[in-house]
DNA sequence: ACTTAGTAGACCTAAAATAGTCTACTCATA
DNA sequence: TATGAGTAGACTATTTTAGGTCTACTAAGT
């Protein structure tokens, strides 16, 4: 086991974390949606977790000053200029599977 | 002005992380769907912010095991159990918001 | 305790995403 | 450089979400 949380547990806890979010600025729903650009119904979705877009959750973690959160997803890996002129350049593409157990 | 991007930018900035992360494990879009169980289309919706649900990407993430990172959005507020027990309940809702200058 | 603002839930229509399949392009590797 | 795996893009059908509105419930303020 390794996640302990079922896909939909997990967004709905993500959408409780919105909400903290929010009521932190001590704005309604109304307010949020307004700022975001979308319809109230999508902040309700999003915060209840019942389903929603991508789209909207950027719009509103912009309206709450969070969107910089996006950008903490994958950790950039770092690597010296002196290395980069070494180094061939990232993959781009995931490279050949090899089959199972050669057969 | 507040962000520097815009929020289709930001979408799809977002989307090569996920590659990013994606190419690290070194698996193709075919097998992150499958392992993630989504449709290759979503995955590709995802990696190139055409536009995906929250759904999708909670799957994405879990397939990659960084879902974690769902649960860095709010940073909680540390509350000593004694302050617990003075402090009243957090909010629920926003509170009645005042009129714009009384009016 | 009363009142009312804030939220949940249901309903509808339009818009958008998922899933499945096929074609075309291109990076990786032999 | 020739081959083929990996990815993008288009297409259709189906499912889901957005957006708008209305009703009901409930936490917050008075």
């Amino acid at each position: 086991m390794q996640s302990l949380k079922t896909a939909d547990e997990m967004e709905v806890a993500f959408g409780q974390q919105l909400r903290e979010l929010r009521l932190r600025r001590n704005i309604d729903q109304r307010q949020l949606a307004g700022q975001a650009g979308v319809a109230l119904n999508a902040v309700k979705n999003l915060e209840n977790g019942k389903g929603a877009t991508l789209t909207s959750l950027v719009k509103v973690l912009r309206a709450l000053e969070r969107a910089d959160w996006l950008e903490t997803l994958a950790p950039t890996v770092e690597i010296s200029p002196m290395q980069l002129l070494k180094t061939r350049q990232q993959r781009q593409r995931a490279s050949k599977q090899r089959g199972p157990t050669h057969a």
